[in-house]
DNA sequence: CTACTCCACAACCAAACAGTAATATTCCGC
DNA sequence: GCGGAATATTACTGTTTGGTTGTGGAGTAG
């Protein structure tokens, strides 16, 4: 059978997807949303992934966007969740492949 | 326990994994490594994804770079072929959590 | 050696993007 | 109402990046 990415508009918008998530600020929030089990504040966000309050908010509105993080408003601040499990999923998935990665050019070096 | 992005360099190497993944161009590469079931050429992969010789080499050695594609000469021509199963289940991942948004968003409207 | 094919690379341009600073806006407590 | 806290948005800047064109190198057949 064919692969999943069937037509040009499911190329772009999976692309998109892809590209929010290969950005090393917005990793840092989804690994600062991941971490915390709750959702967490966008003030909160911000201070655990160490960003602006002007940047966390652009990119948490970008990982909306895409579908990665849910959007909670409640009252005066907003709460935000990771999509799981997809996010964690994702995640692990490549980084056993990039720790694989390392540690095969590692033993190649011996 | 924590996510698997643990430090910052491997949230480095994941964004860069991502970054590779974000790019039409690109994602149209995979898919035609994925739906020709044999290595490809460069000429080839060039072809079916429909971008010109210099653009399809770039894209090429990008892939490679990061880790998702393999590189193999033989002779005057280069044969790739994507890294399995990650690549194929990244983009099922994706695709599937796409045409799900697709769908609940279409239900909404009725 | 010549001609041809396949590929890599450099230079360049235009578009996209991340980050910042400053300014709204919305909500809540007083 | 007023002031403050939390978030969104705008304008701007510097950098990155995708695409093209052109060129050069490596391999192969004649």
């Amino acid at each position: 059978m064919k692969s999943a990415l069937a037509n040009d508009t499911m190329i772009d918008e999976v692309s998109c997807l892809f590209g929010a998530l290969g950005d090393a600020s917005r990793l840092k929030i989804l690994r600062a949303l991941l971490d915390a089990k709750e959702p967490l504040s966008q003030g909160g966000v911000a201070e655990v992934a160490g960003l602006s309050q002007a940047n966390a908010s652009k990119h948490l509105a970008c990982l909306v966007r895409v579908g990665l993080v849910t959007r909670n408003p409640e009252g005066n601040t907003v709460y935000f969740s990771p999509i799981l499990p997809l996010v964690s999923e994702l995640c692990d998935l490549v980084c056993g492949h990039v720790s694989d990665r390392a540690k095969a050019s590692y033993r190649a070096l011996r």
